[in-house]
DNA sequence: GCACGATAATGAATTAAACTCATTAATGGG
DNA sequence: CCCATTAATGAGTTTAATTCATTATCGTGC
């Protein structure tokens, strides 16, 4: 650093520039948001400094200013083409998959699988994105948007087919579906252990699909087994209040049988 | 600032102090606490400046510091209180109420209840804390894992009765169920409209406890329809019926083996 | 009522990092 | 080979967290 011989103008030391390159404005913004990229993954966007970003590329603080206006908006920048590459070859891929069953079970698992390759960038979204103030404005925002709807979609016309039951409340699947996948990824996310995209996925279609009930009702999946499960549950609230009057009135004890056809 | 008349000491102007009033350590870090509550949740953390809570409570900075040794510290510290407090009466509501579906339901209303009631805080614990890496190391953590345990259980409770199968994911559905919940509420946390937290309740419960299976078709159709209205009815009553029972039922003791049918 | 030691509180100084801007100079079209 | 355009610089400025040596209040024992 020993600039003994620096030129001087008005008595203060003048570093000479070395050599500057410039690239071409996109050129230098891909650049950016390449290095942004890996800092804020590394380091979490309020540990990365833009000046390690710009270290990376040679250049200096200042340059990035340049493109990106505030280092917020470095980040929505990046996180924006991140989602843009994802989305990208959704819709086609979905196109190849019939069967409510299946699209579900595949919106689902690409999504955990999403989360599985690249868990700093879902970290970024979830962590710093979606909690600010701006998020609304942001296209982060209405490419979440198109990424869900397709999920409501499908249930909408499993319901419209009678697949699935009329009253089915569709923000709320979509949001335990969505919902259910990051706090299940949690630990992962925070860098304890693994977990398998396939596995997870089963267990949330299973939950959405055929429900908690018991086993003894959820026999099978088809429109066949109509008021199967209904009728099943009235017989087991029936088993249970007959339990409760015996208790209460001991003296009339049930005589009633337990089985039932 | 002219100060042309205050004191000098070696030729630097000294302010002199006003009377400063000192507090115990437990008033002052309460009322710390109480500050500090308030700015983060009308800012936000990290809009959230320190030199404002000092300067709600008159005093300066550095006495901040002297009892919280970053600002992290403090937001960790205001987080705690709040969960102890929420936790404080939890198990005990928790006693008074029986049978699977009455004590899930319970806890998610809680739960959303409590997000309704105090979403500054919600968000704070969920855009802040949990993001950070030393989230497991916090009280915070570990009173979270109390929370959802008792969900688990009821659902492990419900599994042994056979009330629900026996390969219900818990975690899974654990899960979703706080997963969905939170999802669900964003909007409401970025302060869009309102949510009722019964009526989010019982959806999550519905799904959960019911599944989306379309076993029923009672709302349309032909083939069937009088069965299925009179299988609509039934439930209705059942439910109530249930809840009633519940209510006299002495605690869970009386949930033995059930008769497969 | 007073000295005094423990310690609450100060306030000025120090960092650290985001962000600004006047200036410099590479580049490519004429 | 100009020279206008504009990429890039680097030296600030600002804001906010954090540190610390110093000050002075308050409870206690005499």
């Amino acid at each position: 650093m020993g600039h003994a011989e620096s030129p001087r103008v008005k008595g203060v030391a003048v570093h000479p520039r070395r050599r500057v390159y410039r690239l071409s404005r996109e050129r230098r913004v891909a650049d950016i948001m390449d290095s942004a990229r890996a800092v804020f993954c590394a380091k979490g966007y309020s540990d990365a400094v833009i000046s390690e970003i710009a270290g990376q590329l040679g250049i200096v603080e200042g340059t990035i200013y340049r493109y990106f206006s505030t280092k917020r908006d470095l980040l929505v920048a990046v996180v924006e083409d991140w989602y843009r590459r994802i989305l990208a070859d959704y819709d086609e891929q979905l196109k190849g998959i019939s069967g409510t069953r299946n699209r579900l079970r595949f919106l689902i698992w690409r999504h955990l699988k999403v989360i599985h390759d690249d868990p700093a960038m879902f970290r970024l979204v979830t962590g710093e994105l979606r909690g600010g103030a701006d998020y609304r404005t942001t296209s982060v925002f209405d490419m979440n948007r198109q990424y869900t709807k397709r999920t409501l979609a499908i249930v909408e016309d499993a319901v419209k087919s009678r697949e699935f039951r009329a009253d089915v409340p569709l923000r709320m699947v979509r949001d335990m579906i969505y919902g259910g996948a990051e706090h299940y990824t949690w630990a992962f996310l925070r860098g304890e252990g693994d977990f398998s995209p396939d596995t997870a996925a089963d267990e949330i279609v299973g939950i959405i699909y055929r429900g908690l009930m018991g086993a003894d009702m959820a026999s099978n999946t088809g429109n066949g087994a109509v008021g199967a499960q209904a009728i099943s549950r009235l017989e087991s609230v029936a088993r249970r209040l007959e339990r409760v009057a015996e208790s209460r009135e001991p003296r009339r004890a049930g005589e009633k049988s337990r089985g039932q056809g």
